[in-house]
DNA sequence: ATTACTTAGGTAATCGTTTACCTTTATCAT
DNA sequence: ATGATAAAGGTAAACGATTACCTAAGTAAT
């Protein structure tokens, strides 16, 4: 069922039923623009979209690249980015780079073939400017910042700042030993985190020592494995984690060490994942606006794609939340 | 850049290029195919895959209605649908029904537009078959089975059959007291395993007492509810969730009343999600293959799509995966 | 009566590919 | 020498919309 079928069933033209489908119907007749109303009700006819796009060079289909939606940051991030979008009226390609530059390489590749309006992506951990060869498409990095050329647009948190006042609250609670687990991947985040760290605490006259600092990746496993290791060593009152789900994985290893939380050793993350506040106890850590950043990074995007805009960085703000763990 | 473009600086024709392209190069000498190539590589040509899917009339693109991504059984679902479609050459579009037939609806009616190729759809609480408006799209039911005309796959599992065991293993490890804790959404699954529940007791000469029962929603708010209700009027000493999520907020409640589990109460969850060993304790659950559900969905759609099969049912089998919640 | 504008709609090119069908030249068996 | 076949590549229609530009009739002002 085409437009021209339509067309013919109605006695006009086949632009004549364009303009009225399109709402560019100011010298249409209203009788006409009912009979073919009615027509393409009656016929249920259904717009074929790739035809328009071919056309008018813009598919109202949006990219998002995400290391892995299983992820419950990113899959939050997806739902803030698919809710924003569908509302203004795009539809989102979803892919998951599993942080390999080599998928994400791909993924941008396909994107683009099909002709998506504009990528928000979240980089992958080794991504690098020029392995992303991109052809002049409106883009925002979101969450986490890469070096890029170009027009994009980035939508972040001060990751300094929410370590440095993880870390500073957990002094103003008392703690003396603070360690630090975290990820030791490349992307810039987790430098500022682990510097937000150091900073709170040669502030407050500690000394930073590296025997209370782990870094592995972003994991449940990490958080476990850095609370077995870090305790080996070292009497430890406070941790401090680079996300929640390493706090996760910190809260079970003490949990099962029989040490109590928040009495003995304190514990802080770094997100606020909607299940933090189901663990026991519930995690004290620094939120980040999840949803919003995904949404702001769909506003950002279509303003960057209807050339109202030219990319900028907007920094969302972190908040304290505090709950039991603490 | 188009192929058009390509053609003229390697003095060949557009067809040429588009044979060398697409790897129906038989008649095609070797000089000419390097020259090409070649002037691609160099000039970075990237194929317009909307002037593709037009004349070809298939897009490689596949719909996917779940209700939530943020909820982690269906961003398994959604992980282990975009891993075999990129496998398999497909891109996915991802739609958030939030459980709202009208969402639902809209995005059939969107999906169909931009010409995927088919649909996987895990069906609303209340959608019925003529609320779908299909046009002979492939699609498959995932999860939740629902009734629909016409040729459609699905991927389900035994949930009567899951339930059904969950019950009886608390019996085995000596609950007599057997409270149940689901939702009261109207797919089929949720009655199935009501049934499951009540046929283990029945079985055994227990009385399905509806006193015991406590009905909403899949979330973890249900679950923390649930046991505060039923444990007012009630000494349980096992609850059955319908749900990962309705475990997990039984667990925190019971934590909270300072009741041990699994000692004094036992508590067997549904889907064994990802975090479900993470929660302590790490949860006794009947475990869905719920990223291979995923996985089988998109091989059973493609195989439609080729038409290489017509849509049949296929139940996967649940197991149950012991923890210390029992 | 002429000009100008408005209303209502039609014509046909165009977007960038794919592909059925055609042409030309070369090779080869008879 | 002839016909058949293979090799190499070209021509142009088609996919289904959109849209710049055109036409024609009616109306209104001068």
């Amino acid at each position: 069922m085409t437009i021209k079928e339509i067309a013919e069933m109605a006695n006009v033209s086949s632009a004549t039923v364009s303009k009225i489908l399109n709402g560019k119907d100011q010298y249409i007749s209203e009788a006409t623009r009912q009979r073919v109303l009615e027509i393409v009700e009656r016929e249920g006819y259904i717009s074929n979209a790739i035809a328009k796009s071919l056309k008018t060079k813009s598919t109202s289909t949006l990219g998002i690249i995400i290391p892995d939606v299983m992820n419950l940051f990113f899959s939050e991030l997806a739902r803030g980015i698919e809710d924003a979008a569908e509302g203004m009226g795009y539809s989102v390609i979803l892919c998951n780079s599993d942080n390999k530059t080599s998928k994400e390489e791909k993924y941008i590749q396909v994107l683009q073939e099909k002709m998506v309006d504009g990528i928000i992506l979240t980089a992958s951990e080794q991504s690098v400017s020029n392995s992303l060869k991109r052809r002049n498409m409106p883009m925002v990095l979101l969450d986490r910042d890469i070096l890029i050329e170009g027009n994009v647009g980035r939508i972040v948190v001060d990751n300094k700042k929410g370590a440095y006042d993880a870390t500073k609250y957990l002094i103003e609670k008392g703690c003396n030993n603070i360690g630090f687990i975290s990820s030791d991947n490349v992307v810039k985040s987790s430098g500022e985190r682990l510097k937000g760290y150091k900073q709170a605490l040669t502030e407050s006259n500690m000394e930073v020592d590296e025997n209370k600092i782990y870094l592995h990746n972003y994991s449940i496993d990490t958080g476990y494995e850095g609370v077995k290791k870090l305790l080996e060593n070292n009497k430890l009152d406070g941790i401090s984690c680079g996300n929640d789900l390493i706090a996760i994985g910190a809260i079970k290893a003490l949990n099962e060490m029989k040490i109590k939380i928040p009495e003995e050793v304190k514990v802080i993350g770094f997100d606020d994942i909607q299940i933090s506040q189901y663990v026991e106890p519930p995690l004290t850590t620094i939120k980040q606006p999840i949803y919003e950043m995904g949404e702001e990074a769909v506003k950002m995007l279509i303003s960057i794609i209807e050339n109202k805009s030219v990319g900028e960085t907007k920094v969302l703000k972190t908040t304290l939340v505090e709950r039991r763990s603490c």
